[in-house]
RNA sequence: GGCCCGUUCGUCUAUCGGCUAGGACGCCAGGUUUUCAUCCUGGUAAGAGGGGUUCGACUCCCCUACGGGCUACCA
């Protein structure tokens, strides 16, 4: 059998996740729980400058809140760690140093500015600059330089930068899962930074290193890797290691189909991007804060880029890892679309109980305590077939615990007529009398109210007492049911409620 | 500019050479609900263009177009 699968969610914590790299870290958990691996969290922190206070807080947060909880991080350990990458660096030196006593990597001199220079020389004439090997050598480093000169510059603590020595000439072939088999050509490449001169490693360094040390069998991450694929590949080669298998995700792209998805696409199509709330001054609310059900998020995400070749699109994370594959994963970027991601929160609350509900509405800050819990889920029983999140079903249930503070204006006009106080004034008359309210059905005692109203006036509708009446109990034309409502309400709040309308009108 | 990846309804996608191109979101219409929403039923709408290969291409190959990614001492 195939080695053990341990795959790694390695995000940079440069600010909150967004649905892109929570995809990724998805897609990672699924396939390491179907193929009984490991999930790894490992923080790829090695630049120091673009590090964001909370962000890794942040992360961690995240991806608790969608049930992604990893085997092995920063947190939880784990064997293979420690799994924060500025925790690492002696093992990239110890790996960079025997990379450059094999001869494949070496010292570099230039200054930032010099090579800017070459890089706007170039421009000028339409040409890029690339640091490889038809320039290596009239550049300063210690291929061009003597041993000695190397030695001396080294002696002198001179700021330098260890580059990878790409070869000259040799055709690479990569495999990736979602897309099979490509090649390329060494003399494109350029001969990337691996080590910086501040001491620590480049990314392309740190997550080979890191990947072989840890194990990692399966490398899953985002296509904008594709291109480093064929450097990835040879780094692996000069150091002797066995290769992961790669898998490139596709992008998933802005709710406007123009570039890949980012805080700015996100919020110039007015629709959160991020599983929580970022920051309080920012007011970026996140998908929780929205009322988005973390199984819908979940569910969402997966068909972003799969599908089971079936046409079964309700999953639970279960039912995911038991369904999912590599394979099925599409090479095509992907839109993204917040009405979807609305349908599925949707679906995913209506197979939620009502005490499942109370739970997470409770964790969502709505103070309920002053009711009973029967009649919470109850209630919310009642109403979560209007609701597309948390918050909607609280809109949607709020007037079985609370009065109507206001009228809807348009549902005003609609409803109020010149009988309409008469015809309230008569209800509220009728409600008086009936001793046994409470414990019959309301439709018999609208009926027989009905019925009562058309014997006086004949021209009289259903609607002219409906309409003000909904809107006295619930503020507006929209609601479940009226006699529900009236039964679960009760005489003493419904007289209160219509008195406080006819008061209003 | 160079290199790489991609292209089926507006959107997410099925099809791994036989297609009357299927499903879902959205939208539209009807029904249910004496309201609104839900729900049900129906409808709308697609293989970028051009060449090949083949008895037969959405499917395989090439070119073009378009979209996207990368091109940092960022990841």
């Amino acid at each position: 059998m195939s080695q053990k699968v341990r795959v790694r969610f390695a995000p940079s914590p440069t600010g909150p996740l967004h649905v892109g790299g929570l995809r990724t870290a998805l897609f990672n958990y699924l396939f390491a729980k179907k193929n009984k691996g490991v999930f790894i969290l490992r923080i790829e922190d090695t630049d120091a400058k673009r590090k964001v206070d909370g962000a890794e807080e942040y992360i961690l947060r995240a991806l608790r809140w969608c049930g992604l909880s990893p085997d092995e991080s920063i947190v939880n350990g784990g064997s293979h760690g420690p799994y924060r990458q500025s925790e690492r660096n002696g093992y990239y030196k110890k790996h960079l140093d025997a990379l450059i006593a094999k001869g494949c990597a070496y010292y570099a001199f230039d200054t930032e500015e010099s090579l800017a220079g070459h890089r706007e020389e170039h421009k000028k004439i339409g040409k890029t600059f690339i640091y490889n090997w038809h320039n290596r050598l009239k550049l300063v480093n210690s291929l061009a330089l003597s041993s000695e000169e190397t030695k001396k510059l080294l002696e002198r603590k001179t700021p330098h930068v260890v580059r990878f020595k790409s070869p000259e000439n040799k055709t690479i072939e990569t495999v990736d899962i979602i897309r099979g088999v490509s090649k390329s050509e060494s003399k494109l490449l350029d001969d990337k930074i691996l080590y910086k001169s501040d001491g620590t490693p480049t990314y392309h360094l740190a997550s080979v290193v890191d990947d072989h040390l840890m194990e990692i069998s399966h490398v899953i991450r985002g296509e904008e890797w594709l291109p480093s694929l064929a450097l990835h590949s040879l780094l692996y080669d000069a150091f002797g290691w066995e290769k992961p298998k790669f898998a490139h995700l596709p992008l998933i792209l802005s709710p406007t189909g123009k570039g890949k998805l980012s805080k700015r696409s996100g919020e110039k199509a007015g629709v959160p991007v991020y599983p929580l709330e970022w920051s309080k001054e920012n007011k970026i609310k996140g998908y929780k804060e929205e009322g988005i059900l973390a199984e819908g998020l979940i569910n969402f995400m997966a068909f972003l880029g799969w599908n089971p070749g079936t046409e079964k699109e309700m999953y639970t994370l279960e039912g995911l890892v038991e369904d999912f594959s590599l394979e099925k994963v599409s090479s095509a970027s992907a839109q993204f679309d917040y009405e979807r991601l609305l349908w599925f929160s949707h679906k995913h609350i209506q197979e939620r109980s009502g005490a499942d509900l109370m739970a997470l509405l409770i964790d969502q800050g709505y103070g309920l305590e002053a009711f009973s819990e029967e009649k919470i889920q109850k209630t919310l029983g009642l109403v979560k077939e209007r609701a597309s999140t948390l918050v909607s079903l609280w809109s949607a249930g709020s007037y079985f615990f609370k009065a109507p503070e206001a009228y809807d204006e348009a549902s005003r006009k609609k409803a109020v007529k010149e009988n309409t106080k008469e015809i309230l004034l008569a209800l509220v008359g009728a409600l008086e009398k009936a001793d046994d309210f409470d414990s019959k059905p309301t439709k018999d005692f609208l009926e027989k109210f009905f019925e009562d109203l058309c014997k006086k006036n004949a021209a009289m509708k259903m609607r002219d007492i409906m309409l003000p009446l909904r809107l006295s109990l619930v503020g507006s034309l929209s609601g479940v049911e009226i006699g529900t409502i009236m039964s679960e309400l009760g005489k003493e709040k419904i007289i209160s409620r219509i008195h406080a309308f006819i008061k209003a009108c």
